[in-house]
DNA sequence: CTCCTTGCAAAAACTTTGCATTCCC
DNA sequence: GGGAATGCAAAGTTTTTGCAAGGAG
């Protein structure tokens, strides 16, 4: 179900984003988000951070914190809060809204989705009079191989 | 659905939480404990501290955070991460499981339960050879007096 | 030129920890 | 009495912020 966007508009979304935010193309942006949204997965700051300074050892973790602010409060980006200390952002384009399986071993996050969770979940909210924005749902337990160990 | 369990049964679940884990009963954690299951909802640290301090004001917040990471591993409680930067614990004896409704502009939490999607969870976690042991799940969005006032 | 953005370091917010003292059992 | 629990303060983590300097439009 994964619809990648074609380079052209993923720059375009992105380009929306600076629009509407009134924000300015800085090398330091570019960087961080080309980079972040070649990634798959979950990334806290620090991750992302270590990523970007290969490319350019200056840029310091503050704009990190403060770009990656953006890219969720605009909706590019998810935030989550799996349990460590740390948020993780995860890209939020191109991509089909999916939940997570997390092994509380090993730490493996697979990934899944559920049309008829999700229709669920609507007629939840709309019995409580809520409009959701979003979501998210996370299940923890033991992968297969961890539960062969354990 | 909510159960409650009485006085006797309550106290019978700590009384196995401390010989399970080998600890002992004091002064500050017959308190803490008093105090965390008389309430209703997800409180932090500094919440659940405020109230203790008002009944022994010599009670020390690394003993608070001591004790609900002691009943967050037992089970007895469930910890939290809203998204705002806090941990908070919820009382996990004799009550159902059940799921969150956040408006993210007023920050009521509204608690729901249902049997259907929880199916459909179970069933996607077998499907990648998961064995769930917990899960969450959060609907964010606005609640129906924030969607008049926004 | 103007305002936004950055880097740096300091600070803030939350949580954990070391250690001497106090308290259960 | 002996080991566990506590209080206190210091330290640890993660994230935010103030401000002077630099950069984009």
């Amino acid at each position: 179900m994964t619809v990648m966007p074609t380079p052209a508009e993923r720059d375009a979304l992105i380009a929306k984003f600076m629009a509407d935010k009134g924000l300015k193309s800085t090398r330091q942006r570019s960087l961080i988000l080309d980079l972040f949204f070649d990634l798959d997965g979950h990334h806290s700051v620090e991750q992302l951070w270590s990523k970007v300074r290969l490319q350019d050892p200056k840029v310091s973790v503050a704009t990190v914190y403060r770009t990656m602010k953006l890219l969720a409060e605009s909706g590019l980006a998810h935030a989550h809060a799996f349990g460590d200390g740390q948020t993780r952002y995860e890209p939020a384009i191109g991509r089909e809204h999916h939940d997570h399986l997390i092994c509380t071993r090993c730490g493996t996050i697979i990934e899944f989705e559920n049309d008829r969770i999700e229709v669920l979940q609507d007629a939840v909210a709309r019995k409580h009079g809520f409009t959701v924005t979003s979501h998210k749902m996370e299940l923890y337990g033991l992968c297969r191989n961890c539960q062969k160990l354990a």
